[in-house]
DNA sequence: TTAATTGTCAACATAGTATTGATAAAGGTG
DNA sequence: CACCTTTATCAATACTATGTTGACAATTAA
């Protein structure tokens, strides 16, 4: 057994809490994971784990063995960083987050181009809307809509997406297009409840006069997609993510509302783990992601 | 290929300025070696020695992969001493390096015991009294005589050792048994050049009055096993360390000379790389020679 | 109790391992 | 300048270890 992979086998296994979860993230048998934990403990002459087939818990030597593991394996990849310079392209596995709607939308679109260029690059992705565990998950970067409070993370801006005001065709012929902002108040609206403004939507005129109306609502959805759904089955005004609609608008199945006006937009971040030293792989996909999403 | 044996080797082969003589510390075949050279070269992408058959020149790579690798490889062991605590004993190779004669009569009498105390533990002792590399060497504790000057070393001092005169019954028979320290001049001496003091004996008596004796000498000779064989066979007075004659004293093949008097003694220091860290193998040997020739 | 899930075990085919001896290149030597 | 030694590498060999599969006992939730 490699002594890396050992180490790297421990340090999976503490963070998903499970050596079964371990296996799926190292992409190996559970009956290897179970092997290499042994090895470990029996070339350390301690114990690690405190198992029985249902419950792990750590012992002091394994809490010292994985925080010390986490150090060396961080290291040593700093070192292959170091050594091989910006001459070789970066290799291996690296694991990426993002939220569904932007990852199915935004994101895939763009993933060919960064394979082409790091082609000894293996790229998980996974889409998830859960705030998901970064560590149990061995997610390497996370793009997520809006920064996040833990110090342990660093949050790197990307950019700013705007939503826009949108409706069906259809309900604009039966209900009228709103020409001001007041005259929002008078439609249906849907609310995505991600975004925490609720029924207090602000609206900017291209001078910078600044509003707030309030809305008339009787649902809310926690997904963009679905707000999208509901905006063109005739639902009423949606204010939604531009790059989700886009497509629709020129489609022509919704219509842009007031579109002299701007109304929310989010920052998207990058978010990873806070360290001393920050791999190669993870620098150029931020570098990749900043420069594809540049205005 | 492990990837720590990989580093390991790599440094050996730095070390040592060689495959052949890597090989050789490293306990592997040198085609072995070269695999792994090539096999850490070609896992990195880059090359880390630039060799033709007969010559070994480290890249720029090459020096930065040595000495990360030192530095993780020192860390990786300081993790496992550190893990594993007080609870299991020392194991894997320790290389040790002493003077000849007091290899040969002082260490290795109680290495036998120190291997019962770990028995997990291999030694390795080497007997040299020529200023070996201890890097090119891949010695882990040198004892010697006397300090060192080198800044990224240590020196810790075990004890002192006293030197004391002595001559064959023969030759004492034949010339007289001085009586106080001038007559020492009168008589042949045998110098042991590997004591600095030349033909200037230093001498103590009981009660702290010190002079020095010019004595005569027509041979020297850098090793004190060697003036003790002179000596005995009545070639004149030598000042040798008392723990390699006290046997033939004993046995009445050399006889003490002015033993109300002291002279010259010399210091035994062990010494070993300056890190941050020594191995607890480096520090359990020289707490045991610390205690063993405690006076 | 049943059912599902977990970590471990044993067996197996496969792939990698390290040694040996041979080979070519490069220097030092007389 | 040819010789001889030494060096790193290569090819072939026997062997060891590797990781998967499927079965198993242990544990807990329903």
């Amino acid at each position: 057994m490699d002594t890396l992979d050992g180490m790297k086998t421990v340090v999976a296994v503490v963070e998903t809490h499970s050596f079964t979860a371990a296996s799926e993230r190292l992409g190996m048998s559970k009956a290897l994971v179970s092997k290499y934990v042994g090895e470990v403990e029996s070339s350390l002459g301690i114990r690690l784990f405190n198992r029985t087939t249902r419950q792990l818990a750590l012992t002091d030597a394994g809490r010292s063995y994985y925080e010390h593991s986490l150090n060396l394996l961080e290291q040593f990849s700093a070192m292959v960083d170091n050594v091989t310079g910006e001459q070789t392209s970066p290799r291996g596995l690296l694991r990426i987050s993002a939220p569904v709607t932007f990852g199915e939308m935004k994101l895939s679109p763009i993933m060919p181009k960064f394979l082409q260029m790091y082609p000894e690059l293996n790229v998980e992705v996974k889409v998830t809307n859960n705030a998901i565990d970064m560590v149990e998950e061995g997610v390497d970067v996370r793009l997520r809509i809006g920064g996040v409070a833990d110090s342990n993370m660093i949050a790197r801006h990307i950019r700013t997406f705007p939503l826009i005001l949108c409706a069906s065709p259809a309900y604009i012929e039966k209900h009228g297009m709103p020409e001001t902002p007041e005259d929002i108040s008078k439609h249906a609206c849907i609310i995505d409840s991600n975004f925490r403004v609720g029924k207090q939507w602000p609206v900017i005129s291209k001078n910078g006069d600044a509003t707030t109306i309030n809305v008339n609502s009787n649902i809310a959805v926690n997904s963009p997609k679905a707000v999208q759904e509901i905006a063109m089955a005739g639902g009423g005004i949606a204010m939604i993510p531009e790059f989700i609609v886009e497509g629709a608008i020129k489609a022509g199945s919704l219509i842009s509302i007031l579109p002299d006006y701007t109304t929310l937009e989010f920052g998207l971040f990058a978010i990873y783990p806070h360290r001393k030293y920050v791999s190669r792989k993870v620098r150029c996909f931020i570098d990749f992601v900043l420069e594809e999403f540049s205005v």
